[in-house]
DNA sequence: TAATAATTAGGACAAGCGTCCTAATGAGTC
DNA sequence: GACTCATTAGGACGCTTGTCCTAATTATTA
């Protein structure tokens, strides 16, 4: 049995609705009435409702891990790369105003429903770390190339759940700058780029 | 009728559970067992689940401003006043690194169910945010104080979020520590304090 | 003590949930 | 056309939910 186009469809409208609903709060009947079929023929595809959210979760951890991988070889410098994950808070301004951050409120969620895949959902926040750890050691950071990457993962999901919660785009904005100028702050200054910079930190 | 000692105690049972469980997560059933009661005679005290919910809130509501009025007597800088709220992630560290922030995780919550009392759960943040933007209006910043209000509530958001993702201790205190040296920049130097600086910022 | 009001317990209710079962439908092969 | 297998629709199921109703209990007052 390859993929079949109807489970696909059933892990893609899943991926949205527990993104926009968050996974509690969405049922079957929603996700049946999204692709149009029948609330029965679920358990042809997935044993229970867990197993979809275990699709979910692996759908995205391959979906973000090709992107870090599109990212590693579209930067050119490990700041460039950086700042490539930086960016994702400007691309999906506006999702992340209405919903949060895909990542961060899963894993609140099911820390909070004390749910099994909570273990699978941190592996999202794992693939960023662990990127951006790498893009650090690469800066030229050995000790605290981990503290960072912890500290920039941070940083973009304070700035996802107070703009969800003010549905603030300049905030959304003036965060970003500052991430960049800090980010400065940690790029050798023989690769550093001319930017404005009235450096906050 | 006064407040009625059942009322209390419903209010104060839900306000935990909501924290611990979410509020769509918590059942009138798991209330009334907390408590003793049976689930029939909620609607003698509240009219809907959402009622309770906006109790909860304005219970919150009160008791972060009396904290927040606390901190402004008991603390003598607006330096070490902003310091008092970062603190608050360590005093609650354990409740954090197992249920996140009880504001940011229920204003995230609210968010995704497009629940009434979403825009009175904001108001929590609005506390903290006008609190702080005074206290950096104290420190001489007219034009940024907002901003910098926003910079620090979102810092700690995103500390409480990943804190509760990795139930990290470590990371919780490391970002402490760069809170608090960041801030010192921010402090007048005539009344800085003198502090080891390895300053990351 | 008797009467009245406040408070509670317990269950009924309709609706929605995840789950499961079975008959019907579809596609592909002999 | 007949057969087989994969896929689907539709509904039954047991359970839980928020809500509501009523009788019983407790507290208060006369």
């Amino acid at each position: 049995m390859k993929t079949s186009a109807t489970r696909e469809q059933i892990i893609e409208a899943a991926d949205q609705l527990f993104y926009q609903q968050g996974f509690a709060h969405t049922s079957f009947s929603d996700i049946a009435g999204v692709i149009g079929i029948s609330r029965g023929n679920f358990y042809y595809h997935f044993k229970s409702k867990d197993e979809i959210l275990d699709a979910v979760i692996n759908e995205r951890l391959q979906n973000t891990q090709d992107m870090l991988d599109m990212w590693e070889e579209a930067a050119s410098t490990p700041a460039a790369r950086i700042r490539s994950y930086i960016h994702i808070l400007l691309t999906n301004r506006d999702k992340i105003m209405r919903y949060g951050c895909p990542v961060g409120t899963l894993c609140g969620e099911l820390a909070k429903l004390d749910h099994c895949e909570r273990t699978e959902s941190i592996r999202l926040f794992d693939l960023f770390r662990t990127w951006l750890r790498h893009q650090f050691t690469q800066l030229g950071h050995k000790e605290d190339a981990d503290r960072l990457a912890m500290h920039v993962l941070a940083w973009s999901q304070g700035v996802a759940t107070l703009a969800n919660a003010y549905e603030d785009k300049d905030f959304i904005d003036q965060e970003i700058q500052m991430i960049c100028t800090w980010l400065e702050a940690y790029t050798p200054p023989a690769k550093r780029p001319q930017h404005s910079s009235d450096a906050l930190h």
